[in-house]
DNA sequence: GCGACTTTTTGACTTTCTGTCAACTTCTGA
DNA sequence: TCAGAAGTTGACAGAAAGTCAAAAAGTCGC
């Protein structure tokens, strides 16, 4: 009785997967402000009520594109962190997750950055809210298992009482605070940053030297790995932006 | 003509002064969504015609507030970057800048993050947004400065034809990515990060050794130099969150 | 201190959006 | 076929942004 629905049922489902469609349109190619409820109704050639049969509101709308979105990322990383090699290869390879996430995905991303804005947040109910969190610590646990397995297999040695969490938190920051300034300072060019991925590449590759983890690799050995990683995590990703 | 100001006049800056503390305020105890024009209007018994005199819109508003902020951090970096030592020893002044800001200057920390929020950002005069970039430009300057300082002193030399923008962006990435993730992601204790601070700290102390930027450093050299630093760079600030 | 002129304030009004809901339409299954 | 369930609709209420003409307050030469 669950598989076979009924022609109004594909009906619903076909007009929320539009929905969310178009939203993702509307979101990336006119920003957030563009994005009305209102609006929404008008692309879709149906009442707003209709919508609000979907979503109670414009931010759980938000908050269930975010959780898609996160989703997406987790199973990247998931991938990265049973990939084949030393774990400083599967640290690289979910640096490598965050720069395809960022490049071939970036509606996702948006909506990731657009949802963390307390406007939004704030008006969430606490369970999405909840849901948000368990896939962020997820990602961030994920990625905090292969610290602790470099630690286990030799390869690094934490001092200072540093612990893999707040290790984790300096790539998660660094990656993530770089797409933020980025996405919302739109002139880094005229400054001398002509790839923000290329910038957080070598950040992040000097930032694991500094803390010693072994292999150390210098930047040309480093790219060798990412084009490597790549193609045998994400053999169905490119590192090139999409055109389409 | 300029220093006399009639009693109006006088009157018309005393009531735009509180109207910008009023607004923080809300900002930061109420959050965003809790700061409205009407509401302003109300908590200062007057017309939200006046408010409208002051600030053309509420983007406006925030964004001069924007300014104030980054004008104070340019003014810590700017005492940063003149100050004595080697070049490391500048550069770990700007990280002390970095947290002396976060932590004791929280409603203007608040406020850059708000303003660089498309909603907001996107709704603002092109004259605002181009008087930020140049404050933030000028900021990412100064420290490039003393990267640049480092290279000519023999302290550190960039590999791979980074440039010392790139090298800053990362820096930045880090330290403003952490203050982000902790801001709008409030259950990082309940996974082992204790305190932001901390964290900041070792991973720029890392980021720079890992790019050889000489004298090397462990972390209680470090930690030492902190407190140094602060004292002698910023007598009049703590490192000890404000009680106020 | 008067009166003409300027500046500032005011709040009612328009607009734009969110979110609700009772009436209406469509669908489903006996 | 038809009664009740499920889904749709758009008018409506509410909140907030932003406008503007009229009123009030302030300024200044006399």
């Amino acid at each position: 009785m669950n598989a076979k629905k009924t022609a109004k049922q594909q009906e619903i489902q076909l007009r929320e997967e539009q929905l969310v469609k178009t939203a993702g349109q509307i979101l990336l190619k006119e920003g957030f402000a563009a994005l009305s409820m209102e609006r929404l109704a008008e692309e879709l050639s149906t009442a707003k009520g209709t919508i609000y049969n979907h979503y109670p509101n414009r931010e759980e709308l938000l908050l269930s594109m975010a959780v898609t979105a996160i989703n997406k990322r987790q199973t990247m990383f998931d991938a990265a962190s049973m990939s084949k090699g030393s774990s400083r290869e599967r640290m690289l390879a979910v640096g490598v997750a965050c720069e395809i996430y960022r490049r071939n995905y970036p509606l996702h991303f948006v909506v990731e950055s657009v949802v963390r804005h307390s406007a939004i947040w704030d008006r969430c109910t606490e369970e999405r809210r909840d849901l948000m969190r368990k896939h962020e610590h997820r990602c961030m646990a994920l990625v905090a298992g292969i610290v602790r397995s470099a630690i286990a297999d030799g390869d690094l040695k934490l001092v200072d009482g540093l612990n893999p969490e707040e290790m984790t938190l300096s790539l998660w920051a660094l990656t993530f605070g770089s797409y933020i300034i980025d996405l919302t300072s739109p002139s880094l060019k005229d400054i001398g940053i002509d790839s923000i991925h290329r910038s957080v590449r070598m950040g992040s590759l000097h930032m694991l030297n500094g803390y010693n983890w072994q292999p150390i690799w210098n930047a040309d050995e480093h790219a060798d790995r990412v084009i490597q990683s790549c193609q045998n995590v994400f053999p169905n990703e490119t590192l090139l932006p999409r055109t389409t």
